[in-house]
DNA sequence: GAAAATCTACATAATTTCTTCACACACCAA
DNA sequence: TTGGTGTGTGAAGAAATTATGTAGATTTTC
């Protein structure tokens, strides 16, 4: 039974992007995008974990978690919109166990969770080591094996690869990559993935040209071979 | 078969620290997270020992042990939210056999455990002693050794070492190792890893600047290498 | 209490990594 | 084949992260 992960925010895009993060690392995900329907959603998945944002319409985060935490003691990792001070005393002081500051990269957030849910006493879903083709990926340690030679990635790597090792064959968009280094947020350079498949490639591939791993899809992305 | 003890704190945070040290400490753990529930636990548990929160929400500190002590004489470790000597001197007289004021550091906690344990005429656990590569650390003697040679090491720097030969391989990062030389707390600057890091790296390594035990793992923490 | 040891914080230097850009080359459709 | 795009690549500056030395604060020891 895997456990359940509530993400409260009025971010659409942004909710997308941690849903299919958790999903991936085998969570169950629920969403809300205001506190009051968070509530509704919290009464009756009974989540495990979450993840709420402070600054939303309707009803905003703070409100959400006092009512909440009347009825429950669900950890809670709060998303805070700037880096004020006041807002991360404030916020574990109403009993948040974490809070991450946007924008945030994903890695950064995914280590939140597993902290906390660590924390609580909670079982971390298997399969932290991923394995295609003869590409072993681990993510206790962030080491990478290639066949028996272990490859020294940089962050970006290490996360570009994780990414598209959790879903072998599937196309990346740049943009999907580039939310996966950077977060979400409104600019940025497309290209730059670009240049972080060429380094990896250069560690990962034994013929850099001929790319058996990470293949390019002319025209979308790029894609990891399941062979 | 080893002792049990009972954690009582509406902390999460705080209760999963514990735990995770008394745990690796060779004692069973319970919990609870008020003193209601704690009356229950504690009844089905028959702990050892129990430490104990005041400042707790349904029930506190005070009200749990003056019902508690009426069926039983488990020592109590209490763990006091400030600086008042009012609240060291009500504990004690109440029966507690201890205190330690918040935020306290986790080793401080283990000891004032081991104490209280043996002055209650209760055998400790046997103390573990981890080696990793050419490196042995005695939890007991609190001795390290490097290959022929011992290595004398300041309090924090024996926890650091503890803590990462614990999960040799796994990367810490700074906030992790911090929990470890200050326990929970909401401010500590992440930086004074890096100082301790730097000076243990100095006892212990051969080359501290090409450290083969103690790895940076840039963007994330540290890591000690299993070779 | 005073001295010694330790811890923490911070400034600065040294590294490493990230991003952008220019240009060459590859791919695809007409 | 032949443009028009999309992609690969190398280099360079910008940005981020880590290493290190030092000083003051704190804690421990005697």
């Amino acid at each position: 039974m895997p456990q359940t992960i509530l993400i409260v925010d009025d971010e659409k895009r942004l909710v997308s992007l941690v849903e299919s993060y958790l999903t991936q690392e085998g969570y169950r995900v629920a969403t809300a995008y205001n506190g009051k329907e968070a509530l509704v959603v919290a009464q009756k998945e009974k989540p495990d974990l979450i993840i709420l944002d402070i600054m939303m319409p309707e009803m905003n985060g703070y409100d959400f978690m006092r009512i909440h935490r009347t009825e429950h003691d669900t950890p809670i990792i709060m998303l805070t919109a700037k880096v004020e001070d006041d807002d991360k005393i404030i916020g574990l002081e109403l009993g948040a166990d974490d809070y991450v500051v946007k924008p945030f990269k994903p890695r950064e957030l995914m280590a939140r969770v597993r902290n906390v849910l660590r924390r609580a006493g909670k079982s971390e879903p298997a399969g932290k080591t991923l394995k295609v083709a003869d590409i072993v990926l681990d993510h206790d340690s962030r080491e990478v094996l290639v066949g028996e030679r272990s490859v020294d990635l940089t962050p970006s790597e290490f996360d570009l690869l994780a990414a598209i090792m959790a879903s072998p064959g599937r196309v990346f968009s740049r943009l999907d990559l580039l939310d996966v280094i950077q977060g979400v947020r409104y600019e940025g350079y497309e290209r730059t993935i670009d240049t972080h498949i060429k380094n990896l490639r250069a560690k990962v591939e034994d013929d850099p040209r001929n790319p058996r791993h990470i293949e390019t899809v002319y025209g979308v992305g790029y894609r990891l071979s399941k062979g």
